[in-house]
DNA sequence: TATGTAAACGGTAATCATTATCATTTCATT
DNA sequence: AATGAAATGATAATGATTACCGTTTACATA
């Protein structure tokens, strides 16, 4: 049975298809993973995931594969601070609204949060568009992260 | 003949102190060498202009000062995904205005900007509040950057 | 449906930034 | 000067990611 990924199954096929990559069994399972994923999950975490519904799969592939979906934008790679890098399902491809990350600096906690997105996001959007006209570049991303420490960690100390 | 930094060198020295640091010559030479630094730099960087004016200092006395630096707020440490950290004197040590960063996936460019910031920083003063009250988070940081192509980049491929 | 070829693969070794360890030195306080 | 804690530098260890390479697979074409 075919799982449904924001704007489908087919869209991500066709997208990567469209880039000149093939689709395989491990490339389905590893969006698969990333489907159905509540977290942000480590290259090591997709490869233990994937490997229950593909054991054939090797940690190589995981780190190709999630370097080519983040190429063509089905995939965001965040580097939350810990020593690895972390993945999620882009926006375009999860059915997730837009949001940005709250991290704790104590346990590693991340909240998707979606509070004044709009603003944010509109925000953004003007800045982007200004500092494309004064620095010359074509921008194509961005990166808006909080740090912090969640109550549990405060109450901890 | 001493460096003056931001708030000036007795500011840096009292707080490395205020957190029941000791100030050495190795301190000393790094925070000489990122105050004259134009440039984001690495551990390694670091290292190697700090060896000139303190031959003595080892790599690990670098990381472990950044690391220190970093903690009382006198540095910010950057990821801009080239797989090292890069380190710059913080806006109250620095004299540097608050600025954000334009990063280019291409050559690795960076530009700091100071366009919106105003209306950034307030956005994101506005936005801290909000967070902090819904998800009961202490919130000490931001990050904001900017991804894309510079103009000489996109010129060359 | 069979086939040729480039893409993708998995396993392993290599890389490289950062950390841990530890014996020695230095600093600040008495 | 003596003391104890903090800081040091050399070295080894760590651990995520990447390079390499011979084999397998997907898929456009016939």
């Amino acid at each position: 049975m075919k799982q449904e990924y924001g704007k489908g199954y087919q869209w991500c096929h066709r997208k990567i298809k469209g880039h000149g990559y093939r689709m395989t069994l491990g490339r389905e399972a590893i969006l698969d993973v990333l489907s159905q994923a509540d977290e942000h999950l480590s290259a090591e975490d997709i490869y233990m995931r994937v490997h229950k519904i593909y054991p054939n799969i090797g940690l190589t592939s995981i780190y190709r594969t999630l370097d080519i979906l983040d190429t063509i934008g089905l995939v965001n790679k965040f580097d939350f601070g810990h020593g690895r890098a972390r993945y999620e399902l882009a926006e375009s491809s999860s059915g997730k609204n837009h949001h940005h990350h709250l991290v704790c600096t104590g346990c590693g906690h991340i909240v998707d949060y979606t509070d004044f997105i709009d603003e944010e996001v509109a925000l953004l959007k003007k800045t982007e568009e200004g500092l494309s006209r004064k620095y010359k570049f074509t921008i194509t991303n961005h990166l808006i992260q909080f740090y912090g420490v969640c109550e549990s960690c405060s109450e901890r100390k």
